[in-house]
DNA sequence: GCGACAG
DNA sequence: ATCTTGTCGC
């Protein structure tokens, strides 16, 4: 029943991103903004190892002071491949997640919920096998156009499919800074997605969710990698 | 058909 | 994603 096994090719996992699909939850709001939880996740890796490490660090929401960490170790099971990123990321990120003893909250992606070909990246099939709230923020427009926002912090700007529709937003969480690229990924309205974001990126243009993860999954691939993790004697 | 393309 | 020092600025 696990949904991130490793597909066999490419196909498979266009396959089961069409399934997983219709189970996406569109018409929530999400938590508001500046309450509970929220915990960002990343990945890092070592591809000459094979090695990827994962980390989920929960901030309070209202302080941004970290109340959890963790993180996970494994092989890399899935080549990267645009629009197939879940199946790269998401196993130990899940192993990540499911180590934690509180509850994420919200869950902040390195990367795109509907903004994706087939409307399924990585931030919507992680809110499908979880149930989690989720989003996506990318750094990043991937294949989508928008029109620059405004200067100024919270100015933002729809990101645009081919088809015209909106499946994001370019967001610009600090003055004149390159603006982040906001979707939703499950139980979340793109407005709270958005406002979200920004409470999360007060100083820099990242949210600090994910600044955490981040820095904690690199530590964690060095540690392990030290430790003797992908030796092969 | 070929390239571009989240991380 | 990853390869990567010193340096400019608050």
């Amino acid at each position: 029943m696990n949904s991130l096994r490793s597909p066999a090719d490419e196909a498979e996992a266009r396959a089961i991103q069409d399934e997983l699909r219709t189970r996406v939850v569109l018409d929530e709001p999400g938590p508001p903004p500046g309450t509970g939880l929220v915990t960002g996740v990343d990945v890092a890796y070592d591809d000459e190892r094979d090695v990827v490490a994962a980390a989920a660090v929960v901030l309070d929401a209202a302080t941004l002071t970290v109340v959890e960490e963790a993180t996970a170790v494994g092989r890399v099971a899935f080549p990267y491949v645009p629009g197939l990123l879940a199946f790269r990321e998401l196993p130990t990120v899940l192993a990540a997640l499911e180590s934690l003893s509180a509850d994420p909250g919200l869950v902040v992606c390195d990367g795109y919920g509907q903004a994706h070909p087939r409307r399924f990246g990585l931030a919507s099939h992680l809110g499908v096998v979880t149930g989690l709230a989720t989003i996506g923020v990318a750094k990043n427009p991937f294949t989508f156009t928008y029109e620059q926002p405004g200067p100024r912090r919270g100015a933002e700007s729809p990101l645009l499919a081919g088809t015209g529709e909106e499946v994001g937003r370019a967001l610009r969480t600090q003055d004149g800074v390159k603006p982040v690229f906001v979707s939703v990924g499950h139980r979340v309205s793109l407005d709270n997605a958005c406002a979200h974001t920004l409470r999360l990126a007060p100083d820099f243009r990242l949210p600090e969710s994910t600044r955490a993860a981040d820095t904690l999954c690199r530590r964690a691939l060095r540690d392990a990698i030290g430790a003797g993790f992908g030796t092969t004697t």
